[in-house]
DNA sequence: GCAATAGTGTCTATGAGACAATATAGA
DNA sequence: TCTATATTGTCTCATAGACACTATTGC
């Protein structure tokens, strides 16, 4: 009697499609943005026309590995090399992409505005930075990608409650106003300058890059990352006393 | 001219495997364990022999999604039906399983001891719980499950310093002294008495299931998670004062 | 000196950690 | 009453938040 082989240990069972998508933040003109692309009308493929994150199909002869698939798509978007990027999670189903079983590998990067060069890709229509929170209301984007982006939103708010995160966004040098007004924009709120300073230089995570010439006033000290690979840990949130 | 039509969107380029592995823990003979499956020795599957992450391939006629997916798997190997379930992340590379270009989707489950039956599958020539720790440190696991159980230890343990994770791991109603017993085994150090229960009171997450009858001495209350479909977060954590 | 921005000091309520005290059961 | 465990109370100190104050520039 030959032994049950399951369908599974076949070499040839069907397998799901596999892609990687990037949720791409900046602050410009004192707003948290995201870069959306916009899909193609003259093709066969789904939601055309509709916006949606930069991504796709992960690429078995070019890519190494998932990290590697979205850096690609990372650079031939925006032409940054190597931005803060961290896994945000994974969603797959049957039916988020109507040619089949898919599953996609979502990432979120952070980049000051000022390295980006937009890129028109062959399989993008267009690219643009859209406000995070008018690109949640707004008209809803292709895939689940709607989805996507609010947990992107919610990781990044979270995590700037108590981490060096909102650093990634901004070119070094950097001064602390101008740090402070970056947690400020991405938490919506804000925070007090001489605890924003404390907390900062407690975390030790800073290295001053010599006073910045200012247009007038008082000038600023700027600041670089001791460690640009990893943000920082603070002990405790910005949280006003009463909320969690 | 024809247009240049990348690759990727030919409907039959070659996909990379898709796959879900669950970290299963529990709390056993006080001590935080983890399910391993050995995978079998007369196939011609890689690692032979070697224990493993429970998992396996998405099966798309059968999984809806991959949560479906992490469920099944869960389902065949302990019989348990809902316990807590998060997804941890996902692993993909042309060189993590010899037979070709493959990602992960991770989840990690968090169950109480008594609910689980082992279950010898198919596919495993063993199933066992294993001490947390010891499996890291031990022989390799096959895969890159080394690395997924790493991962899944780091998040918990770091949960555990700020949400009610741990109550997952018991069997209703238990008891304070029962759930401080637990953050203690996870944590790997004691907790104060006092400031745990102000703590765990506050986040007004237990509703009392009675007193419950013990050998002797006073009788603890009894307790029963108000919600079981999700922890909740404590504003701050358990850290000596010192360290983050 | 004045305006504007950068940066520091000070006061206080809160709340966590440490530990002491009390409560309730069986023997 | 004694013992063992459960549960509550108290004291103290660090710190986050609020806000006032000083510093340094250009005009």
């Amino acid at each position: 009697m030959a032994p049950k082989v399951p369908r599974q240990q076949q070499p040839d069972f069907p397998r799901p499609y596999t892609t990687v998508d990037v949720v791409i933040f900046t602050v410009l003109d004192e707003a948290l943005k995201v870069l959306l692309v916009q899909r193609p009308l003259d093709t066969s493929d789904p939601y055309p026309g509709r916006w949606a994150l930069p991504g796709g199909f992960v690429d078995i002869e070019r890519d190494a590995d998932l990290l590697a698939c979205a850096r690609r798509k990372l650079l031939e978007k925006t032409a940054v090399r190597s931005p803060y990027l961290e896994q945000l999670g994974s969603w797959g189903s049957a039916t988020r992409d109507p040619r089949g079983w898919s599953s996609t590998h979502a990432y979120f990067a952070l980049m000051p505005a000022q390295d980006v060069q937009l890129a028109k890709g062959a399989n993008a229509a267009d690219v643009a930075w859209f406000e995070a929170d008018a690109a949640l209301a707004g008209p809803s984007l292709a895939f689940d990608h709607a989805q996507i982006l609010k947990a992107a939103v919610d990781r990044l708010r979270g995590k700037v409650e108590y981490t060096s995160l909102p650093a990634f966004l901004l070119a070094e040098p950097f001064t602390l106003p101008q740090l402070q007004k970056t947690y400020e924009i991405v938490l919506g709120r804000p925070v007090d300058k001489s605890g924003f300073r404390t907390r900062m230089m407690a975390a030790d995570f800073l290295e001053e890059a010599g006073v910045v010439e200012s247009a007038s006033h008082r000038p600023p000290m700027g600041y670089r990352l001791k460690d640009r690979s990893m943000p920082v840990f603070f002990p405790r949130t910005f949280s006003p006393r009463g909320e969690p």
